[in-house]
DNA sequence: GCCAACGTTGGC
DNA sequence: GCCAACGTTGGC
């Protein structure tokens, strides 16, 4: 199959494209989602070497601020049976796991964010998910046509 | 902090 | 299986 494109968002404030960098191999497993949709993406669909753009949410302002490469495709989300964790959910068991992540590897930090404010006034994008009303699922595709768009726009920015 | 939009839960 | 109530997300 054709390498895939995705949007994943994040609050900074508990995942940033900072504390990607920081990490060994600037590699990280997604954790901590817990909407079915969503899970279905990670578990499903999205596989390895896919195009992962990263968005800060919650935040001022939003917006785009990395592009990730997927490093491993979905397997069980073991922080759904670790008590301690935010994200425990006791009807997850090792045998019958309910939810899923994937692996990304940092590829660019943007030298400054590409705004949701920019996306929607970007003619080509005024569609894309991300810039629609309500659009709340975490893990979005994102069509070719759309990445094509980005990535120039990425470009740009990049000297 | 507000609130619209959406997902999930639970009573029936 | 419907749907109201509730909780969460996330832009502003």
């Amino acid at each position: 199959m054709a390498r895939q494109h995705w949007l994943f968002k994040s609050e900074p404030s508990d995942f940033s494209i900072d504390d990607l960098e920081r990490r060994p191999n600037q590699t990280a497993h997604w954790d901590g989602v817990r909407n079915y949709q969503a899970r279905n993406l990670l578990r499903d669909d999205i596989k390895k070497g896919d195009g992962v753009l990263f968005y800060h949410s919650s935040t001022n302002p939003t917006g785009i601020v990395g592009v990730c490469e997927v490093a491993r495709s979905g397997y069980p989300d073991h922080t759904a049976r670790d008590k301690s964790s935010g994200h425990y959910d006791p009807r997850s068991t090792e045998d019958k796991p309910i939810w899923y992540m994937v692996d990304v590897k940092l590829v660019r930090k943007l030298p400054e964010i590409i705004t949701l404010a920019a996306l929607k006034e970007t003619p080509g994008l005024d569609n894309m998910m991300v810039t629609r009303r309500g659009a709340r699922l975490s893990i979005q595709p994102v069509t070719p046509d759309e990445w094509k768009i980005i990535d120039k726009m990425i470009k740009k920015i990049v000297k």
